[in-house]
DNA sequence: CGTTAGCACTCACCCACAGAGAGTGCTAAC
DNA sequence: GTTAGCACTCTCTGTGGGTGAGTGCTAACG
């Protein structure tokens, strides 16, 4: 049995009625929606044959067939057509994202507003995963006679700080060398190798002055860095799975949210996926819980390396052509406007 | 018809029945479960009094009594018992909230999280309205040919950064200089007085050379300083509202979800808030939306001055001596951790 | 006169059942 | 190969009786 003409064209109709009505479809429906010049008798006999090689289910004897996995993957790779942004959505994107060109963490919230609006569904982006990036300078700053500012700079322009409270005298002079002797030290060196030297013992002894307030200011600087290296997740749009009649039930939407409310947990999904567009429909989860959703992430690049990601989840009746499309054209967006040389803020 | 001893016991015994098992109470239940000495009859006529007296409603005819707003009132006020929290819970808060002390965002962060999963309810935090908050100092730091960060330091330790792109050419000197102006400028001014000025003119003119530059710094300056206004909402266990039976229902659940998904909405609700420990139970919260539940605030100091709101909010059917307990304990940790004098991180 | 037992009444909830409607699978005719 | 027809299946909806928890009233009790 092979998948005829046909056969693809009765497929894609299941497919497209069902990702609007939500509702298993039933051969004279499809005969008499889409008006395919054949009877209802006869898309019968193909939706069997269909049904035996894997692409629709039946969720109960008399009643209409739903698309599986599989005919959702074939739908994805094959049958689906270009879907065309309008244009003031095209607009919308490109002016919500370029307009503050260099807030890093504002701009990647905002894109995940932004699509989660678009598509209706539960969006999400996260900031990079600064490895790649390398330290620029460190300062030492008071406020006061008790409290200093740490501030570390790293060269993708991501700044981290801390306020810190110092146990011993100090003045502006002494921060100022420390500062510029840890800078000297770390200058160029990527976070995480950074996080690996152990050079508090040479420092401390070169500074034999300043080793007590060193002392104060070394396990605040390695925490300062290892914030660096933290991966924000933003999510927005998540009472969206309320408007799937398919989450009515109140059990499904319980474990939906549930899932998303660990953070950690889906920021580790999120982390794990490979670089581009990728679709995960249903039982291609590996993870058990979401394997009634599908997920869609992109990626998108900081100064042409590091890698942050963004994407929709969503029943996996989903309008994959017209997601896919919105989730490729704001990445796009997001990548020019963190191309460093770019970007022409007044 | 007055509220005597008898009545105050039964109305007790209703609301605190009523906050376990969620389901309208009886008049046999109650003189068997709690043991008063009197028949069921004998309750039912004194039900019937308090109903007559506002405490009690009925869903339905045949149905038992539920406390009515005004009761949770005269419980939460004269009724409840002080409720000693388990030592080890108060542990767990102190070594919690005391373990980094400064890093203010996370500790509240923690907070949010801790009073969510104590009280198994949904949590958020507020950090301080900074209108108290003072500038300290303004730095520019180069980053690369195109790139400056541009950093505000205010008194309370709060920290701003944004990196700029910058259109001219400039060098270290330059934003010194600058720096070192602006910070003259602004310098122990409050943020929302230094939003008003407007020295933009005079400082151009003051620095003729440098006016371009400064004219590509100004801006962002300003903005950078508007954030340091925003105050942030951290919200922790959004998905707890599902272990409440009277959740149950999709719709309810929705509205509640969708209506703390709004994050600006409800951050107004809180700033709008008195200080101190609050309790508004349905009716009485003058916001539409949430008429069927109650909310907890707590105000937290940071530096004695600058004030923070952390908080729940539930079904009106909630443990409120408990609660308010656990909220109270975790102010008092928060404000404790938060004196700048105090804190002895190593 | 407050308290209590008894009793009729009221609802919500559960369950079983019938009928409608949508859809299938099979068969036989075109 | 395609189609019409038909029996069959299964969900969904609405209905009606039964059950149980609870009330309100009345009359009796101490």
């Amino acid at each position: 049995m092979d998948l005829n003409e046909r056969k693809l064209r009765i497929l894609q109709a299941i497919i497209s009625d069902f990702i609007y009505s939500a509702e298993p479809v039933g051969s004279r429906t499809l005969s008499k929606k889409y008006d395919m010049g054949i009877s209802p008798a006869t898309i019968r006999n193909e939706m069997s044959d269909l049904e035996e090689m894997g692409f629709l289910t039946h969720p109960h004897t008399s009643a209409g067939r739903v698309p599986s996995d599989k005919a959702y993957r074939l739908y994805v790779d094959n049958l689906m057509r270009k879907y065309e942004i309008p244009e003031d959505e095209k607009k919308l994107i490109a002016d919500k994202l370029t307009s503050n060109v260099i807030e890093m963490e504002k701009t990647i919230q905002h894109a995940a507003s932004l699509l989660s609006e678009l598509t209706n569904l539960t969006a999400f982006a996260m900031t990079p995963k600064p490895e790649t990036d390398r330290i620029r300078y460190i300062k030492l700053m008071p406020v006061d006679d008790a409290t200093v500012i740490l501030m570390i700079a790293a060269e993708s322009g991501k700044v981290s700080n801390t306020a810190l409270k110092i146990a011993v005298p100090y003045n502006e002079e002494g921060l100022e060398i420390i500062a510029k002797a840890m800078t000297y030290s770390y200058k160029g060196k990527s976070i995480t190798e950074a996080l690996k030297l152990d050079i508090i013992k040479t420092f401390e002894s070169d500074l034999e002055a300043m080793s007590r307030l060193a002392q104060n200011i070394m396990p605040n600087f390695l925490r300062t860095l290892e914030r660096m290296l933290d991966v924000n997740l933003y999510m927005d749009g998540l009472t969206n799975i309320f408007s799937f009649p398919e989450y009515n039930d109140i059990d499904k939407a319980k474990v939906f949210l549930q899932m998303l409310d660990k953070k950690d947990y889906f920021r580790d999904i999120l982390i794990n996926r490979d670089n581009g567009v990728i679709i995960t429909i249903g039982g291609e989860n590996s993870d058990e819980v979401i394997k009634d959703c599908s997920l869609i992430t992109a990626t998108y690049h900081v100064d042409g390396k590091m890698v942050g990601k963004i994407g929709v989840i969503g029943p996996k009746r989903m309008k994959y052509d017209e997601v896919t499309s919105i989730i490729e054209y704001i990445t796009e967006n997001l990548s020019n406007t963190f191309k460093l040389p770019g970007g022409n803020e007044q």
